[in-house]
DNA sequence: TTCGAGGCTTGTGTATACACACCTCTCGGC
DNA sequence: GCCGAGAGGTGTGTATACACAAGCCTCGAA
C-alpha cells in the first residue's frame, strides 16, 4: 500500500475515532513524524481529508481537524436527508426487493443483538451497514453513492456525539427496518417518509443527549467536499426542520 | 497565487471547457511542464481534481479525464435533483422573499437577454448563477451549499452537451422564474416541486439533442467526491425518474 | 510601561533527485 | 511460429533540500 493511503487511512481513523480531536492543528512535520512517512504523502493525504471535510486549511495555521459541533449537525442531517431520502426513494423503485424484505426481517430481529456481551454494538452497527451497503447497490448512482460515501465519514465521527442507548438504537432498528420494508414493497414515497422519519428521530435523540458541546463558538467551518476557492460562512445555522 | 493552485484552475478550465477530452491521460510530468510548474504541486491539482470527479486515478496509467455520458447524466441529474430541490425547499423556509421577488421579475424579463448580440448568453447565465448564488446564501448550510458547488462543476461540463437554444433557454428561464417566485412565497413544497419540473425538462432537453455522445461503451467512471478505494460500478445505469 | 520595529524561528510551498513498479519490446527456446 | 522470460524504458511514489512567508519574541525608544 502506498504510504500516502497510509497516512491517509490513519489520520482519517484517528479523526473519526476522536483521537484526534476537533481544532487540532495537523502540522506536516510533525504528522509526517509521528506516521513514519515523508511530508510528500502527508500532504497527500491531508489534501485528501480537507477535500472530504475532515479538516479545514487554515490561513497560516496549516491544516486543523475540523470542528464538529450541534450548529453544524442539524446542516449536516439536512444534507443528509437530502441524500438519503432520495437514495431510499430509488432504491424503492429500482432495488432487488427479496433483498431488502430480508433485511427488513433481519433488522426487526436486531434487537437480540443489544447484548451486553456487545458493548460496542458491532453487531448492529454491522447490519445498519449492511442496509447502507443494500442501497448503494440499488441506486446505481454513482454520483449519489459517492455522495453518501462521503457523508458516512462524518456520520461515523457524530455517531460519537451520539452515546447511543440500547433503548434508541431499538427504535433505530426498527426504524431501519421501516425504510427496508418500504423499499422492500417498491413504495418509493414511503421509504422516502420513512428515511425522512428516522433522520428526524436520529438528530433530535443527538440533541437531546448532547446539550453542550465543546467550543460550540469556534467554528473552524464545516466542509463535505473540495471547494477550490470557496466562501465559509461564519453565521449561525438554523434550526434543521425536516418535513 | 499558489503554484498548485494556478494548475488546478488551469486543469479545471480545461476539463471544464472541453479543451481537455474525456479520457485524455493527465501525464504528471507532461502536464507540470505544460503548465510551467513542478510535479509536487501538479500532483496537488491532480488530487483535487481527482477528488471533484473530474479526473479518474487508473491503476498503472495515471489520471485520465473522467468520461462524461448521457448513462452517467441520469445519474448526475438524480443527485443534482435531490440537492436542488432541498435547496429550494429550504431557501423557500429561510430566504429573503423580497430579493427572490426581485430575482423572479428579473427572469421573467430575462428572454430580452437573449440577443443575436450575445450569442454566449453570458447574461442570461450570469443571471443563473445569481439565482444559485441567492439559493446558496438562503440556505445557509455549508455541507449543502458545497455539495451544490461541486455539482455545478460537472453542470458546467455539460452544458456543452445541452446546445441551449434560445427556445429553451426562454423556457428555462420561466422555469427559474417560477422557482424564485415559489422561494419568494415561502412555498417551500412549491419551491421543490419547481425545481424538480425545470430539471426533468433540463434533463431531456439535452437527451433530445444528444442521442449519441463519444464513447458511451468505455465508462472511465464518473466520480463527484474524493472514493479512498471505491468501486466504480461498471453497469448501466437505468432511466432517471423524476417526481 | 507600552508600542513598534526588526530579526529569528517555524512551517508551508516548491523543486528536484532517486527508487521502484509496471509496461513493452525483443530475443531465445520449445 | 508462438509463447515466455528478461531487459530496458517510462512514469509514478517518495524523500529531501531550499526558498519564502508569517508569526513571535525581544530589544530599544518614546
Amino acid at each position: 500500500m502506498k504510504a500516502s493511503d497510509r497516512a491517509y487511512a490513519s489520520l482519517r481513523d484517528d479523526i473519526v475515532e476522536w483521537r484526534l480531536a476537533p481544532g487540532t492543528v495537523l502540522g506536516e512535520v510533525e504528522q509526517a513524524e509521528r506516521l513514519g512517512v515523508s511530508r510528500t504523502p502527508l500532504r497527500e493525504a491531508l489534501a485528501r481529508l480537507t477535500a472530504e471535510g475532515l479538516a479545514t486549511a487554515q490561513r497560516g495555521r496549516g491544516v486543523v481537524v475540523s470542528d464538529v459541533s450541534l450548529a453544524h449537525l442539524g446542516e449536516l442531517f439536512e444534507l443528509r436527508e437530502a441524500l438519503e431520502c432520495k437514495a431510499a426513494s430509488l432504491a424503492a423503485q429500482r432495488g432487488d426487493r427479496a433483498r431488502f424484505a430480508a433485511l427488513r426481517d433481519r433488522l426487526l430481529a436486531a434487537p437480540a443483538l443489544l447484548t451486553d456481551e456487545d458493548p460496542q454494538r458491532s453487531e448492529y452497527y454491522a447490519l445498519a451497514a449492511e442496509l447502507d451497503s443494500a442501497v448503494d447497490g440499488a441506486i446505481a448512482n454513482t454520483y449519489l453513492s459517492q455522495s453518501l460515501e462521503g457523508l458516512r465519514v462524518h456520520l461515523a465521527r457524530v455517531r460519537r456525539l451520539a452515546k447511543d442507548d440500547a433503548a434508541r438504537l431499538r427504535q433505530a432498528a426498527a426504524e431501519h427496518a421501516a425504510i427496508a420494508g418500504a423499499i422492500a414493497e417498491g413504495n418509493a414515497p414511503l421509504a422516502a417518509a420513512a428515511t425522512a422519519v428516522h433522520l428526524n428521530n436520529s438528530l433530535n435523540h443527538i440533541k437531546s443527549v448532547q446539550i453542550h458541546l465543546p467550543r460550540p463558538e469556534d467554528s473552524t467551518g464545516p466542509a463535505v467536499r473540495t471547494v477550490p476557492t470557496h466562501s465559509t460562512r461564519p453565521s449561525a445555522p438554523r434550526e434543521a426542520s425536516h418535513g
